[in-house]
RNA sequence: GGGCGUUUGGCGCAGCGGGAGCGCAACUGCCUUACAAGCAGUAGGUCGCAGGUUCAAAUCCUGCAACGCCCACCA
């Protein structure tokens, strides 16, 4: 095939999926050898997902960057990995599991991850098979798990590391519990979801009476955790509150006596100003339990069901247990009143039960000696954001950095590698698996708990790259070049990763990190599955192709932190994208002057482009320009701006006018017909090129049918380099074709203003001066042809027809003689209109110029591009005026 | 409570100190031998509101409003 028997319509599946075999066969999807590096890091999706929008912007953002930089012959990878994602798979495979009725408990730790590494297999291929279709070239030959042997030798290395170093501890803390999924839940996981509920008040009597009070009364949204209750506190700046320090209440149902002291915490303004402390089921509880050393008694165990010990309420579920002991005030009498409430309540983000504050036993990883590298290399701007306000959300976050807790109640995961000697004390961080005790031969016993899962992504730049065990493999590599992801996890992930990185390998992880925007359904909404208004990218690729939905994609990157998408959902299915199907237009269009290139080859034969006419230089003037644009918007990660200066280029000046002004050197002479379409060829070859990153397909399929190639791919094809086609850049030859648009144009809008038919050959005359004259001479075949002009004159000295339309333009007036066609009170109308905004114009700036600040303090060249304005506007007026009083 | 973002023609968005733009939709005329998934043309906005800085403000500052996001807290 060629390019002369390109088919008529460009089918994106089959050419998509031609293409993408003969990318994969070919192998330039691995690491290139280059000068400099550009290696980039997928952020692995979990090992259960499908791709989302979210990953199709990403996705599509890092392939158009990778594709330019090894067309530009920089040396390239990017790396492909999925992650274990412990809770989320975990939660999928126990609910599989139930279905079939069994139970992860029953069948134990080992069995049950056979099942977890079962339903990795099955799934994990998916993302991976999608990441493919959308033309992404990442390295599918050497695919990452965050559960690789390798990768887990890596994680087990950093822990024992912090461990030995001292920055991994064990402690008792109040921790998110989620009972359903019995695992600790990290702040930055748990959601607050704001719910109505009550503030109830209780009475709890006072062992002696205060100032003749026989009881306080404490208020509390959570009546059932006053089973745990160990103290009351008010507020030190409550005076009413003061005669009460130091007294004792004697705690309703498990009588106890507590004592009643002063905190900071408490709000005197809130509720009744007694607040009951329940140090071990609230973290601001816990911690003035610590300041006032109140004992921690835990009244739920890992099911938030009541332990042993509470006569009636042991057993009952949180919710049961509110109700009975809200019963037991009542009947009791202490029920002083309830108020409604809304309150916001922590959620799993995986199971969404509501957590529990729980005291346990977790690892922590220290902070202090993280956070102070991890600031300094974003402050300097070693590791810079983009956009840049980025910056300020990771460093706030950092300066507030809590220790942060490891430790997962989940067996799907990197196994905590801390051993115990149950028999003499002793324990360790292993990075070897051991039997025995070293100390004293007793039988080992490893931690239960695995880590979490961003323990291990933090990892991610560095561990898929060989470390520690094949350093080599990264010198060069690392730090890589862009981190691509969603501002949601700048905390969770991308500020571990810097810590980590810094730590262990002394290199910052990446240079630059692009937040992208979340992508929102067409309302505003987050996309969501349970609102059934998300849109499946491999809908919007089966529906317009792989190239239109990227390039779409690609407009929609600016500055906002948000975009709409415009997809229509039916019943959680795709109906259309309009700005898809405009980006799938594009796509056609690019085809379409392509076969038209194709369609006129006869008698080509290879050769450098040459200049004959003016448009020539001008459109190799204008891809000159593109080139610069293009290269600087991808390198600054604009890729908004570089999508809408393609398409402006490729459909507005490439295929509106110059494959229009070529039509006629096509059809002139044979030495013509050959530079033209030499030039064709070669504007058609740079613009593919410059297209490619960010509509990788259908350059391809165009590209290989050209005449000759200097690759055996285009995504291998050298890049249009700003500084080799900087010669071609032209401005006299911009002017000159910009002189033919207007007459054109001219022309065209008085037929369309009279009705008159394309058909209807018109009489033209311009009045220009010699240079604009020489310059629109020269074009003035095209002219005649493009405006279907019976006659075309020039000259100084042209005067407008007695019946004849007027416009005036910089430089020149266009005369279209309508003698027997036209009803002149139209034209005056017309005419008058424009004078009257020019005038408008004219006056503004006159007014400008008057203005004695104006010409102090403004910047020369503005004053005289504004005074050079103001002359032409003058002279146009004039002009329109002189033609006005003619038409009578 | 703290922070961030958005507010520009019917819709989706760009521009972010010196002449209000783009795509879609609308309207008019064209099946002009690459493309009707097309071509040509027309119309439509006092750039959220109120102040301020400046010779000059959609663009910078302050305040306000609406919408959205993030963080913290909520006995």
């Amino acid at each position: 095939m060629s390019l002369n028997d390109m088919p008529k319509n460009y089918e994106t599946a089959e050419v998509e999926k031609r293409i993408l075999q003969k990318w994969l066969d070919g192998g330039w999807y691995a690491r290139n050898d280059g000068t400099g590096d550009c290696t980039v890091v997928i952020p692995p999706p979990n090992v259960t997902g499908m791709l989302h929008m979210g990953h199709a912007l990403d996705d599509t953002i890092q392939d158009t960057f990778v594709r330019f930089n090894r067309m530009r012959g920089v040396s390239t990878r990017w790396i492909l990995g999925t992650d274990h994602a412990g809770i989320a798979t975990q939660t999928k495979v126990d609910k599989r599991l139930k279905e079939q009725g069994i139970d992860r408990r029953a069948i134990g730790r080992e069995k049950f991850l056979e099942a977890c590494w079962d339903w990795t297999h099955e799934f994990g291929g998916i993302i991976v098979e999608q990441i493919k279709r959308m033309g992404c070239s990442v390295d599918f030959a050497d695919e990452k798990f965050t559960m690789d042997p390798d990768y887990a030798n890596a994680v087990r290395k950093v822990f024992c590391d912090w461990y030995h170093d001292g920055l991994i501890y064990r402690g008792k803390r109040i921790v998110n519990w989620c009972p359903s999924c019995t695992t600790a839940i990290s702040d930055d996981e748990a959601e607050y979801q704001d719910e109505g509920g009550h503030l109830w008040h209780l009475r709890y009597p006072l062992k002696e009476a205060v100032s003749g009070q026989e009881y306080i009364t404490v208020a509390t949204t959570r009546p059932e955790t006053m089973l745990g209750d160990t103290g009351v506190a008010v507020s030190p700046d409550d005076p009413e509150k003061a005669a009460f320090r130091g007294a004792t209440v004697i705690r309703p149902i498990v009588d106890r006596e507590i004592p009643i002291f002063a905190d900071w915490h408490v709000d005197a303004g809130f509720g009744s100003g007694f607040v009951k402390v329940t140090p071990a089921h609230d973290p601001n509880d816990y911690a003035m339990g610590q300041d006032h050393d109140l004992p921690q008694v835990n009244i739920f165990d890992e099911h938030a069901v009541v332990v042993e010990g509470y006569g009636p309420f042991t057993g009952m579920t949180r919710e049961e247990c509110r109700e009975a002991i809200i019963a037991w005030f009542e009947k009791h009498d202490l029920l002083d009143h309830v108020d409604d409430h809304d309150h916001s309540v922590m959620h799993c983000y995986r199971c969404d039960s509501s957590l529990e504050p729980w005291l346990s036993e977790q690892w922590f990883v220290a902070v202090d000696k993280l956070k102070g590298p991890a600031t300094d290399v974003v402050k300097s701007g070693e590791v810079s954001f983009h956009p840049d306000r980025w910056t300020q959300t990771y460093l706030t976050w950092m300066e507030n950095l809590k220790d942060w807790c490891i430790s997962r109640q989940l067996w799907w995961g990197h196994r905590i590698p801390v051993f115990y000697c149950d028999a003499c004390g002793w324990e360790d961080a292993l990075e070897e698996d051991a039997d025995v005790c070293p100390k004293c031969g007793a039988p080992l016993r490893q931690d239960e708990d695995v880590l979490d899962t961003w323990f291990s992504s933090q990892l991610w730049t560095f561990a898929t790259q060989g470390w520690p065990n094949n350093l080599d493999e990264m010198q060069g590599h690392h730090p890589t070049k862009a981190l691509v992801t969603a501002r949601d996890i700048i905390a969770l992930w991308v500020a571990r990763m810097v810590m980590s990185s810094l730590y262990f390998t002394k290199q910052i992880p990446f240079e630059d990190v692009v937040i992208y925007a979340t992508i929102l359904a067409k309302d505003g909404s987050r996309m969501s599955k349970s609102k059934g208004n998300g849109v499946d990218p491999m809908d919007l690729i089966n529906m317009y192709g792989a190239d239109a939905m990227r390039f779409n994609l690609l407009t929609l990157v600016t500055n906002n932190q948000d975009v709409r998408f415009d997809a229509d959902i039916k019943d959680g299915a795709l109906v259309g994208s309009p700005r898809t199907e405009a980006a799938r237009g594009f796509v056609t269009k690019i085809w379409n002057a392509a076969r038209f290139v194709g369609m006129n080859m006869d008698g080509y034969t290879p050769g450098e482009p040459t200049i004959q006419t003016p448009a020539d230089a001008w459109i190799l003037s204008r891809l000159a320009k593109l080139s610069e644009s293009v290269t600087r918007g991808i390198e600054e990660y604009r890729f908004g701006d570089v999508a809408r200066d393609l398409h402006q280029f490729f459909w507005s000046e490439f295929c509106d006018w110059y494959i229009e002004l070529s039509k006629a050197s096509l059809k002139d002479s044979d030495d013509v017909r050959l530079a033209a379409q030499r030039n064709l060829v070669f504007v058609l070859d740079q613009a593919l090129r410059l297209l490619h990153p960010a509509m990788p397909f259908v350059t391809e399929a165009i590209w290989e049918q050209l005449p000759q190639q200097d690759a055996d791919s285009l995504m291998i094809a050298a890049w249009p380099e700003p500084a080799t086609l900087a010669p071609w850049i032209n401005e006299e030859a911009e002017k000159s074709i910009d002189l033919t648009v207007a007459t054109v144009s001219a022309v065209r809008s008085t037929r369309a203003r009279y009705g008159l038919s394309p058909k209807l050959e018109l009489a033209v005359a311009v009045k220009a001066q010699d240079a604009e004259a020489a310059a629109l001479t020269s074009q003035s075949d095209l002219v005649k042809q493009l405006a279907n002009l019976s006659s075309l004159s020039i000259g100084p000295d042209e005067e407008r027809p007695a019946e004849g339309s007027v416009h005036i333009e910089e430089g020149c007036e266009i005369y279209c003689d309508l003698t027997g066609v036209v009803d002149f009170a139209a034209e005056r109308a017309r005419l008058e209109k424009e004078c009257a905004e020019l005038e408008k114009e004219r006056d503004r700036l006159a007014k400008k110029l008057s203005n004695s600040g104006f010409l102090e303090k403004a910047a020369p060249e503005i004053i005289e591009k504004d005074t050079a304005r103001h002359a032409e506007l003058c002279d146009q007026i004039e002009r329109v005026t002189a033609q006005l009083a003619e038409l009578v």
